[in-house]
DNA sequence: GAGTGGTCTAGACCACCCT
DNA sequence: GGGTGGTCTAGACCACTCA
């Protein structure tokens, strides 16, 4: 604590001087996530060396690791080590779509359009694009059992996304997110999602095989990186009379 | 740690030995805030205090803490004391029906029905009481300036809330559990939501104001006590086009 | 001023994963 | 076996709240 010129000292003073360490650190590791120096790919730098590095103790360390593990930008594996996680789509809204006695069977997707589009001015500003932008829209059904469920409309900002428009659509296959990591480097770090609803428009209604003026659950997504670059806009349409959505309050 | 005869060490053995410490001495929290033992009326005894009486250090108390108010169940008060947490309704699913340029304003409620009756089945099953029970029903709407916002049915369990029966309706006000808290001594500890679109019947429609196809958001709501002993059983109903539900993934 | 929770340290030892 | 995260301790000092 009396050296004050150790590389660690110095980089945390960038931030607010008063606030406490362990609020500083909580700083200097979320810009480290931002900036991508830390990735899913390999398991960031273990806690003593941390610890070393920023000149301060194991315990304020481990505080600071525990509540971004908490907040759900780090994941630790005991004996291995600590990673940047990827986004977990376990609660995305679309998944409280029910369909008979279908259980938590990933539904089947099938690609029906894939092309390059002049962006519309509401894409553009959500993906916050130029207007003049060119994207890849993806047109994908998603079913269960042969069973039409969501239908999906997705915009993806170009030449970001070029890999996309370019790789067959059998290696797409039936996760997009992972193929946005393989294929073209973006890695999805959180989402946001609305849910409104409305009723079935003629398009969407042959598509999921229901009457035009029936209720349809809408969910807009819009996906970011870690640096909160927009990466992807995307729409799921289903049937309201499949949807139901459980939520604990505390 | 050579008083292995101490008291706290006594208690903490009811769990599991190979459990860690601080697992046990979550589950011993948890039990007291089940039994009631401890309430949100006053605060839980000092971290010194605790760390004493079972016999850990002050570290080990703390952390469990932590994790308690992390998951909702405490809430810590700097200078002050922690306390068991009210319950935090900030995101139930209701407050997703916005309203014309109407803020975050409370609508106000009006309860247009208040009578003792002998209680359906399902009702009954959600609530965990017997099928000839009687229960109190409530029919509220709340409104905002003047409009018809939402149409609510609330069932409570006869006797025990029986003071939520006899109060004067003004007694009652705006929110329900601050009133179920000081007039029948019930703590709503935790509440499950689920949500689901249906039709408008002819007798919502009349009391929304809306036509009687027109879709509607459903809201289920099981309200429980922190030992799991069912409270309230709720359903609320707004127009469709009035909600918007947004959601972070992480 | 007394008592509470909040921050931070230093270090011992354990449990797990890898190769 | 060597390195990682996981548990637990003991204690110093700070910041806040309340009477």
């Amino acid at each position: 604590m009396t050296q004050s010129s150790s590389p660690g000292r110095q980089a945390l003073e960038l931030a607010d001087p008063r606030l406490p360490l362990h609020a500083k650190l909580r700083e200097e590791f979320i810009g480290r996530i931002r900036s991508a120096e830390w990735t899913p790919a390999e398991p960031i730098p273990p806690e003593s060396a941390l610890a070393g590095f920023y000149g301060v103790s194991v315990g304020t360390v481990r505080r600071v690791m525990g509540e971004l593990v908490d907040q759900g930008l780090l994941e630790r594996r005991q004996g291995d080590g600590t990673y940047v996680r990827r986004v977990r789509l376990d609660r995305a809204l679309h998944r409280f779509f029910r369909h008979g006695t279908a259980g938590d069977t990933l539904p089947d997707s099938r690609i029906m359009l894939r092309e390059v589009r002049n962006v519309e001015a509401a894409v553009a500003h959500v993906l916050r694009i130029a207007p003049e932008s060119q994207v890849l829209y993806l047109k994908r059904v998603r079913s269960r059992e042969g069973d039409p469920l969501l239908v999906e409309d997705i915009w993806l900002p170009l030449p970001r996304f070029e890999a996309i428009a370019r790789a067959g659509l059998d290696e797409l296959g039936n996760l997009l997110y992972p193929a946005y990591e393989e294929l073209a480097g973006q890695i999805v770090g959180g989402a946001r999602e609305e849910l409104t609803v409305e009723r079935c428009g003629s398009a969407t209604a042959e598509l999921l095989g229901c009457a035009e003026d029936e209720p349809v659950v809408v969910i807009e997504r819009i996906a970011r990186a870690h640096d909160d670059t927009p990466l992807e806009r995307r729409v799921t349409r289903g049937r309201a009379n499949t949807f139901r959505y459980r939520v604990e309050l505390t």
